[in-house]
DNA sequence: AATTAGCACTCTTGCATGTTGAGTGCTAAT
DNA sequence: ATTAGCACTCAACATGCAAGAGTGCTAATT
């Protein structure tokens, strides 16, 4: 299927999918000659072409056009001829940088990570908060709002904090209320969700319902609104070929679906996963590449971060930014939450 | 400026707005006198046309064309033609519905009320979280994550959450915080952050680091990510309007800044305003049209949502459900919050 | 056997031209 | 005040033509 390419097919495909990359626009045996500094015959260069063409690796938009590369170009060309990208050292340097100067909270850190990817990779960047499996627990605490609404506040281990409102049928007073949390603290922490709910304890109706509603807080649902960060969308859509409406739509609703979040690929943390042209899963992502890893504690807590752009895309540049600021990423969320 | 038109007139001006607002046409006099029932020859409504458009509430694109709206036709429209939108009872039911139904947490009613004003508006709709002015203190938190990394949780008037991590130079146990956060909360529960800043007390070098992270915790600084849901954005791009990549950007950038909320119009709660093409303050958004309004209590805390589209939007629909859900937003804070 | 010069061929792009139909604006009649 | 009727304008579409870009192939060259 991947058959090997002779040096020189390797070097011209290459060329082409560079200069495409930069210019979005199919590459003529003239143009590569002159950029590659090879030193054939634009004839040779055509041949070659066209044998790149019948194994599939390019195609052209019509008769008399230069060539552009196909999603199997893309995929030999990040598998085979990019080798390890790594971002320069000065960049790392500022991106490190910033993290460093951000405040220790987990928002600013994706709201970062976000604008960081977006702005090397040229992308729609995006990422979810780290998804700890079976959090723990680690204080509970209820304040009294209104006579009759309490307010239920859950800090789980790494700093995740969750709330909730709580309507009674009949008022408490705080320090009816600071004696059940007291209590509860005392019973439940440093467990997990489903430990809470098989210790068995002898409860009132209300610590019940308390406990309840804990165990649904702590249980991970889906991905919350708040749990997702997004940047990038303007400076994709300046991309021609998000020039026609449909695409540019298919786009946009991709991006913004939490459905399309939640059935993205499932890589180990450590690795960085390069999906071209939709790969068959995302039909109306024909166009699109992402660029994605996961970041965090393998088994432990682990969220997904990685940018969406045309199968155009700077490759070398996106997957570079995406492992360093995945492996960043990680170590600040292992620094959070302990081992 | 805005002339009182004849009655005939401001007819002829509401056809031509509703039939374009429906398909997207310039109105040719023949297509009007179909869809009117005037009795009137198609000679009759040309001429008043040409009279609209010499007052400027119409143009036309090229000299063989059918009119269409100017801003300043909408605006009139708007203000003289509609009268009191009311959303069908059936409508507010369900809507209302969904409200009553959902938990009783200012982020899903926020995400609520975005779902809800995108769908009957067609718009992409936007809503901020209620920015309290002057938030109270209710509880302090500080709880022990590792040896020298605590968590400090602030909960304000009306459960507001707010938290930030806190490195320490040397560790203290969750005995020791827990004393801090008992003396804190003695002296400073119920106070603003003026409050807190100004009442002079014996602090220990620790204490006052937290005292400060407080204050600025509990000043409203400008949006935080979290605090704006939007939804919708995919259905306004189905708009022919935006089948330009330039404009169909300049929303979708507009939308999505943070710059351009915070420079939206001030209203007062209870009034539903409308914005017709940028009105000369948003030159990028010559082609879009805003229907905005202000929640919650006026004074203590408000926010404030609407909806994003075309000019050429369904202004009825819009103000009604915006009005709608704006008054059921504000019932919500209130009960939340309190008096 | 690999390379290349050279040429025929294809297809886009741009421009000019003509035609049709929709719709207006105006005038003169009602 | 209204309207019939007609001249006029313009977008939209089709057609034809010329230029240019680029390929594919063949035959000559190394």
């Amino acid at each position: 299927m991947m058959a090997d390419l002779t040096l020189r097919q390797q070097s011209i495909l290459g060329i082409v999918i560079r200069t495409y990359i930069a210019t979005a626009q199919p590459v003529s045996s003239k143009a590569l000659l002159e950029l590659s500094g090879l030193e054939f015959s634009s004839a040779t260069i055509r041949n070659e072409m066209a044998v790149l063409e019948d194994l599939g690796y390019l195609t052209h938009p019509h008769t008399s056009a230069g060539r552009i590369p196909t999603d199997k170009g893309y995929r030999y060309f990040v598998e085979r001829l990019l080798g390890d990208v790594v971002l320069p050292l000065d960049e790392r340097k500022t991106i490190r940088h910033q993290f460093h100067q951000a405040r220790l909270e987990m928002g600013q850190w994706m709201q970062l990570a976000a604008t960081v990817m977006a702005r090397t990779s040229r992308g729609a960047s995006l990422i979810t908060a780290p998804q700890i499996e079976q959090p723990i627990l680690k204080h509970i605490e209820l304040i009294s709002t209104q006579p009759k609404l309490i307010l239920l506040v859950l800090v789980l281990q790494g700093g995740v904090v969750r709330q909730q409102m709580i309507a009674l049928r009949e008022p408490m007073d705080q320090v009816a209320l600071s004696q059940t949390a007291a209590f509860l603290n005392a019973q439940y922490t440093g467990l997990n969700a489903v430990a809470i709910r098989s210790k068995s304890l002898e409860l009132s109706d209300f610590e019940i319902e308390v406990m309840r509603i804990m165990v649904g807080l702590m249980s991970s649902e889906s991905h919350h609104a708040a749990d997702v960060v997004r940047d990038g969308l303007t400076g994709v859509l300046r991309e021609p070929e998000f020039g026609n409406q449909s695409d540019a739509r298919a786009l946009v609703s991709a991006f913004e679906s939490p459905v399309f979040l939640n059935g993205l690929i499932d890589a180990p943390v450590g690795t960085v996963q390069v999906v071209i042209g939709g790969e068959g899963r995302w039909r109306e992502l024909s166009s699109c590449s992402m660029v994605l890893a996961r970041y965090g504690t393998e088994g432990f807590a682990t969220g997904l971060l990685g940018v969406l752009g045309p199968t155009r895309m700077p490759y070398d540049r996106a997957i570079g930014t995406v492992r360093y600021v995945a492996e960043l990423m990680s170590t600040m969320v292992g620094e959070i939450y302990g081992e």
